[in-house]
DNA sequence: TACATTTGTTTAAACGTTTAAGCAAATATA
DNA sequence: TATATTTGCTTAAACGTTTAAACAAATGTA
């Protein structure tokens, strides 16, 4: 059943040339005469000629082809990053391979060895959630293959990161929401193991000392920040003798679980409870109120993770270590928490 | 910079046997010696193998790729579909390449040209809304690589197709809402060129007939189903003389816009007019009212889609031809389209 | 004992490219 | 005119596997 495929070969048996003519003609050799080039071109066009991909990868050592891991793909942040990523790329001459970890630790193993095994130039990477052990991310740095984590990074690999100020990001986050008048703040946050949960914890923390806040273990929690982690810490928080009258979340799909629960209370957001959220997902302003959240800069993050790619590939004797570009978290203030506006 | 890989020969040298060896010991081949197939397992470990999927595809002629084109990642649907998709290939030793085309024809193009290229086992493909032209899509089948279709399909390539019966979608929906009391339902439609926006429409006109309900030109709309659409035709549907009391949207994100109109112009909604979407995507269940919807069966699609190149795979005399797998879709009952529960 | 079969391995070719090296013919240089 | 250089190609090896064919040694069969 399976059409035989038109080869380098078949069109120098046409044109009585030698393979290896056809292939320098193919990549506009200079030492190829215009005319051998004008007829090769010609014959590979009747012929339906495709490069064979895996040949000259095996044969040049190199597959034009890039690895992405991410926890998932159907969040406007992660599918933006890899828009861009794509685009810039693909400028290049490299195709993208998109791989999902879907948060699992064994998946991402598996990703990576399918990554390495279709012999990638390179790989970029988000982490998944329950990460601990890097021995999967250090196989990739052993092999020579760059590698360059954004968003979920993690310090000990020694390898570029592209990310956010996360740690300053709570700051704004709490001074906007003192600015509005809240006084007992409350975190959702996600896993402290990963760092960028970790780091929005202690800006969380550091921003209520500074504001000299109340810091009571109980409006600090720990989660997954799915919408349904977000339900279940709302309810718990509203369960407290003294509610908080403002809750930041970590992320915007828990903070949408907790606007649920908060709207099935009947309490009144922002007037009683005000919320923000992170990500600065598209749903964000659509649901009402709309929540305030914090935009990641995923268009910019995924840009500069590519060309980090790129800066390895065009020069090869540069050592990977830990380089940071931390981008700037921009708050985007909606109805959520602005309770000037809405009073 | 770039570390010396370990290859078949390198284990074959501290063995001292010959690489074919070192191959089919891999490959647990019966001809082997239990003894020295341990030797190889312990060796290749040691030295941290990994095998050179470039050289065993390009010998073997079966890349174990496969290809997923989908007009975007960041929907719910298409992203469960690839999930799924995956799920059932990784199973069979398969592995993934997903690529978006963002709608457009000319990325489109590119991404198939770039499967061919990496010489995919078969490709997975929803079509993107400007495909008109099916010549790159021909050109995979004339290489004789199996080509499923789902969801935004097209008869005229005769290849599998999965799918849900959407024709008849329409039909469930028009009689929902006629039961809710309804008497003039507008469709804001997607393009009628796309078959499944076609089967939609056909399928809307057709149902109004049955229930003897007025077929106003006014009442129907074509657009490209985004949220801006969605907006744009609701604030269109609200400057007629005679308004609708019910609006079945083809898309959710472009039902979204409209109800973001209808919130703005404090039309009440399910009471003065009624919302339909289609898609069932998870914000459908978030919004204010939540916008009752088509629930596409995203799992199965992908599932189905999954099996169906395992066929062709498994059993490659088959020819390739038009096969339908309609899947009956199912209507999601919710507040904006629910007199009943909200009087 | 003679031959057949099985076991465990090796040899060598192949997959479709790329590329270093080689070489003859054409052209330039002195 | 003799020599050097350039042009336009060919040859052959290589990339890391897989696999058909060959083969020696061990084992089985009559």
């Amino acid at each position: 059943m399976k059409k035989k495929k038109t080869t380098i070969k078949d069109i120098a048996n046409v044109l009585n040339i030698s393979a290896a003519a056809v292939s320098k003609a193919l990549h506009n050799d200079s030492r190829i005469s215009e005319k051998t080039k004008e007829n090769v071109r010609q014959v590979a066009k009747k012929l339906q000629y495709q490069p064979n991909h895996l040949a000259s990868a095996l044969r040049s050592g190199k597959s034009n082809l890039v690895g992405v891991i991410v926890p998932r793909t159907n969040s406007n942040f992660f599918s933006s990053v890899i828009q861009n990523i794509e685009e810039v790329l693909n400028k290049k001459g490299y195709s993208i391979i998109i791989t999902q970890s879907n948060e699992s630790y064994d998946k991402e193993c598996k990703s990576i060895d399918t990554l390495l095994y279709t012999q990638v130039d390179g790989i970029i990477a988000s982490m998944a959630n329950e990460t601990i052990d890097l021995s999967s991310y250090e196989k990739i740095k052993s092999k020579g293959i760059p590698l360059i984590l954004f968003d979920r990074g993690e310090n000990d690999l020694n390898v570029d990161y592209i990310g956010i100020d996360d740690y300053n990001s709570s700051h704004v986050i709490v001074e906007h929401l003192v600015k509005n008048g809240c006084q007992r703040i409350a975190h959702i946050g996600g896993y402290k193991r990963t760092r960028i949960y970790n780091n929005r914890i202690r800006g969380y923390v550091d921003a209520l000392k500074k504001h000299k806040l109340p810091l009571d273990a109980e409006l600090l929690t720990e989660g997954d920040l799915t919408i349904e982690d977000g339900r279940i810490k709302m309810r718990q928080l509203l369960s407290l003798k003294t509610r908080p009258d403002a809750v930041y979340v970590a992320g915007d799909y828990a903070a949408l679980g907790a606007l649920q629960v908060l709207k099935e209370h009947k309490i009144l957001v922002p007037e009683e409870i005000s919320l923000v959220g992170f990500g600065n997902e598209p749903f964000t302003d659509m649901v009402t109120p709309k929540i305030t959240s914090v935009n990641q800069h995923s268009a910019e993050i995924g840009k500069q993770a590519a060309n980090t790619f790129l800066k390895y590939i065009e020069n090869d004797t540069i050592e990977q270590r830990l380089n940071k570009i931390i981008l700037t978290a921009e708050l985007i203030v909606r109805d959520s928490s602005n309770k000037k506006t809405s009073l």
